[in-house]
DNA sequence: TAAAAAATTTAGACTAATCTAAAATATGGA
DNA sequence: TCCATATTTTAGATTAGTCTAAATTTTTTA
């Protein structure tokens, strides 16, 4: 099997990849904490085992088998965080880093056990979406709540920015996965918006906050 | 905080030491899988941190501080095995591998919470006690069949071979934890033991079997 | 289109954990 | 008590993963 960062390996370059195709060794550098040589030292030897195409200078890209390893690692995540949420009652800004130590139990058997004892779960706290046992999974198509317009309406279905200080803020906020929401302003100066929750509360939020808010139409 | 390896050594050292008090470099080795050499290494720097006494030639136990640190990964293996087998349906012989892994996941909150999810159980699916959050448990005196008399009767409540083979004859058996026997006659010869189980079903297992399970009387 | 700057790779070193082979120490039987 | 044997430790390597510093390649830009 492999190793421990070698899976940390694949997972980043499968994230990364969703943005640019190809993923350069400075993006897997700061993305893992590391150093763009410790980067070159892995990709030889994820290309060796035929788990990225590499060429020197070229960047990389997961080839199938690379991919396959990724995307079960990120099942195993999103359905260890929905286990943490919904049975053992953690917040979701709290499960991010246990989940991330979660991930490499190897059993395949385990994880799908705990699929099914859950009742396949098809989005983790976060509102991304959980693969199923063969790998498939379909993203819904999200838009930043700051893409929106005056009087559009669409539910929170997700964030850009998975920090534990967004979640809690957004907690404080009501602003939580499947609540509807109404662009009642948006304010040119700054561009921040103000927006209506269920029960006519009123929110305003900056341009930051509504750019890592992805909404369903 | 502690390496995986290091972690194991504890284990180890723990397990050994309920038989033995001091445990030598070789029965470590042996336990493990690895080289004397290997072993002496490792003790060097578990000395170092002072979660060994350790001195040359001499062996080796626990500090408190060692002894604390085994004694909650042994809850965790424990609470993680009690997990597999009562809520995602494995069988007792299945589960011991995953919680090898599973032991180090390293969140006390997590398995805090694991623990209150599941009611606080106090045995896992094998016997063994659960320690508490303070590392706290009380082992029952338990006893190998084979030192039971002609007539005696008492409950199965542990085993000394925690191996898949010998689990699952014994599950075939019906000889699992919780289940009452009587000792109906041993035979001199070759020391092997019939009995009945409840619903006066009548079994004869062999001097090694009546070894490994353990009876509360 | 040739520097200059940025990105990437190579070279050489370090730590953790392991190994084999050799040396040191302990132990038990004559 | 002494020596043969068993146990344990040391010495020297190896592998995975990381680092810094230097060299190489690509990209930008003037
Ligand atoms: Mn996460
Ligand atoms: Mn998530
Ligand atoms: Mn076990
Ligand atoms: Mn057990």
């Amino acid at each position: 099997m492999n190793t421990l960062a070698e899976e940390n390996y694949l997972k980043c370059i499968y994230h990364l990849s969703a943005d640019a195709g190809i993923v350069s060794t400075n993006q897997i550098a700061a993305s893992l904490n590391t150093k763009a040589s410790s980067v070159t030292d892995m990709l030889k030897k994820l290309a060796d085992k035929v788990l990225i195409n590499y060429t020197r200078y070229q960047g990389v890209s997961l080839t199938p088998a690379g991919e396959k390893i990724a995307v079960g690692i990120i099942r195993k995540h999103r359905l260890w965080e929905y286990f943490l949420v919904e049975k053992l009652n953690f917040k979701w800004d709290q499960v991010h880093d246990m989940a991330e130590e979660m991930e490499h139990i190897s059993s395949e058997e385990l994880i799908d056990r705990l699929d099914e004892f859950m009742g396949h779960p098809k989005h983790d706290p976060h509102g991304d979406p959980i693969p199923d046992c063969n790998g498939k999974f379909k993203s819904a198509e999200l838009k930043p709540l700051s893409t929106l317009t005056v009087n559009q309406c669409g539910v929170i279905s997700g964030v850009r920015d998975h920090s534990s200080p967004f979640l809690q803020y957004l907690e404080k906020q009501q602003l939580t996965i499947g609540k509807t929401i109404t662009i009642t302003d948006i304010i040119e100066y700054d561009h921040s918006v103000a927006l209506k929750l269920e029960a006519n509360k009123e929110i305003h939020i900056s341009r930051e906050v509504a750019n890592n808010l992805l909404i369903a139409l």
